[in-house]
DNA sequence: ATGGCTGCAAATAGTTTGCAATGAG
DNA sequence: CTCATTGCAAACTATTTGCAGCCAT
């Protein structure tokens, strides 16, 4: 059954990144890594309440921290009002629409440099991350 | 005197975009457009303070965000914490030094795409950002 | 038993807002 | 004089933290 497998699927991930697979992170795994996605901490607490599943609001925090800090997730600061976490972790970029806030996937593939600049002595680049913001035309 | 033609640009421009150039707002106006920087609000209150005037944190806000609604600034998010506002509202890039926290400003001929995302249908670009995220070399 | 995890409630911190006093035109 | 602006304090909101009880090993 496919949900059996994403279920083992994101233990073994969880573990083999030195995550306990708790109920509660098996919950909130299984929410993100469904599909690629950017969600807020509270778009998480109230999904899982409409599956019937209560989740404390520290412990989703927690454990989105958890997740980012192990890699798992990559966390977004586009929204000044709240964080987002991207189930993507995989290189890309974004189309911010502002009239919405929508955000919208950029496959890496669909940008490309023929020109970047040099870094600052004794660093080394993480990553580049583009942000194309757009608005309805005319407003 | 450089600083008395400073400040007459300063409140030709900030009139110029029906902003009435009061005290306060001009001692904000002149320490952001000195130079191109990014400076949170606290910042904003401490160097003021620090040249021995006060603006209460509210009307710093204030004008804060009115700025940035008349195009004078640029809000920024890139620390999670707290918001910084960009007095370079040209077309720029920016390296994040992520250990310090520093934001570097990259010229924008420093950076050249040769590939682009067609947009929505029925959106605009309003500006592409790039963030190049960089750390000490092996942390 | 031990140590990690969860949830609640309280704490924290940045930002916003209501409102009375003040200032500008 | 009238309306905008300022400053204070209180309100708000997202996130973090302390701690007691719980769970898994």
């Amino acid at each position: 059954m496919d949900h059996a497998n994403d279920r083992d699927r994101i233990q073994a991930e969880l573990e083999r990144r030195g995550i306990q697979a708790t109920a509660q992170r098996m919950r909130i795994a299984e929410l993100l890594f469904a599909r690629d996605q950017h969600l807020t901490a509270e778009q998480i607490i109230e999904a899982l309440a409409g599956q019937g599943t209560r989740v404390s609001k520290a412990t989703v925090y927690n454990t989105l921290n958890l997740f980012a800090e192990k890699g798992l997730l990559r966390p977004l600061q586009v929204d000044p009002e709240r964080g987002l976490f991207d189930s993507n972790t995989r290189p890309h970029h974004h189309i911010h629409v502002e009239d919405t806030g929508e955000l919208i996937d950029v496959a890496p593939g669909d940008v490309e440099f023929s020109r970047l600049p040099s870094l600052p002595p004794g660093t080394e680049s993480v990553a580049v991350d583009v942000v194309i913001r757009v608005r309805r035309q005319g407003s």
